[in-house]
DNA sequence: TCCCTGTCATTGGTATGCAAACAAAAATTT
DNA sequence: AAATTTTTGTTTGCATACCAATGACAGGGA
């Protein structure tokens, strides 16, 4: 029956009109980029390195809340790191629980080194927006995070 | 000025200012919505249902094609989605490489019982953003994925 | 001192993604 | 037309990320 066109809102999902769906294709369009310009680091490995570079010494599970990702995440993201030898753990002596991470010289030197690229890696993500629109896109991605936070404060 | 502003591209590094740390996080918020709204698939799965319901049957690669995914993780989503009851595959009698794909009755009913929740979804995690900023914010992801697909049309 | 509650780290299971291997079809050459 | 090359499709193996559940420790009362 080729006539007989519904209205039903189910009928008219468009997959490619989805949020979700195209966030998801900007990410991975991006993590194409940061693969090709950093092949040694996924972007959670680098984010990591990052915060460490930036604070010392911290708890892992503070490290993950640091770069938005849970203990069990942060967890592998460490090993991987340790097991290269990038960064060192030992137990806060003070508290029996927390696991202190920081930077070896090896893993800040392997950071350092990284930072230009880094910089080059998000520059060209945001190339196809004029430079206006850079500035909205942050703002907006901003704005959906802070929900997630919660809203308050 | 609060003293000597430096340019240093290198030094001045901030995590919580990159688009790929942002992108993650909307990710992550959009993940934990869908995830609260429709417990029964994943982002993927929902995606190829909905190409399948629209297209009818077409093969692994193309479905693919269709839902921005490569074909290895195609054939993952699909086969936990065969397990499942919800796609049937069958080869394609004119070109013995190619698995057709297709709902099967109780597929399109899992499918047609989220379309709801899934417009739900998207409409939740627009929901920080004024209905203004929703199309901006729609407008600048899909700028940025057409760089994706070659920009030639 | 003995719970009680919350925080921290770890483990196990699931899903996505890439790169490489393999199979079949189509296009090209001889 | 037969043989060769190129393209397209599917599958396998490996790495990463995430959630849910578990066990270990800390600090605040009763």
């Amino acid at each position: 029956m080729a006539g007989a066109e519904r209205p039903a809102p189910a009928a008219g999902y468009r997959l490619d009109d989805q949020v979700g769906f195209l966030m998801r294709q900007a990410n991975q369009r991006h993590l194409a980029i940061f693969a090709r310009m950093i092949p040694e680091f996924t972007p959670t490995q680098f984010a990591a390195l990052a915060k460490l570079a930036e604070l010392g010494s911290v708890s892992q599970n503070d490290l993950g809340r640091q770069t938005a990702m849970d203990s069990a995440t942060m967890k592998g993201v460490i090993d991987r790191l340790a097991r290269r030898g990038l960064v060192a753990t030992r137990p806060d002596p003070s508290d029996l629980r927390r696991l202190l991470i920081a930077l070896t010289e090896e893993g800040r030197a392997a950071y350092e080194a990284q930072v230009d690229a880094a910089h080059a890696i998000t520059a060209e993500t945001l190339m196809p927006l004029s430079p206006a629109e850079r500035g909205q896109f942050l703002g907006l991605l901003e704005r959906m995070i802070m929900a997630r936070q919660g809203g308050a404060k």
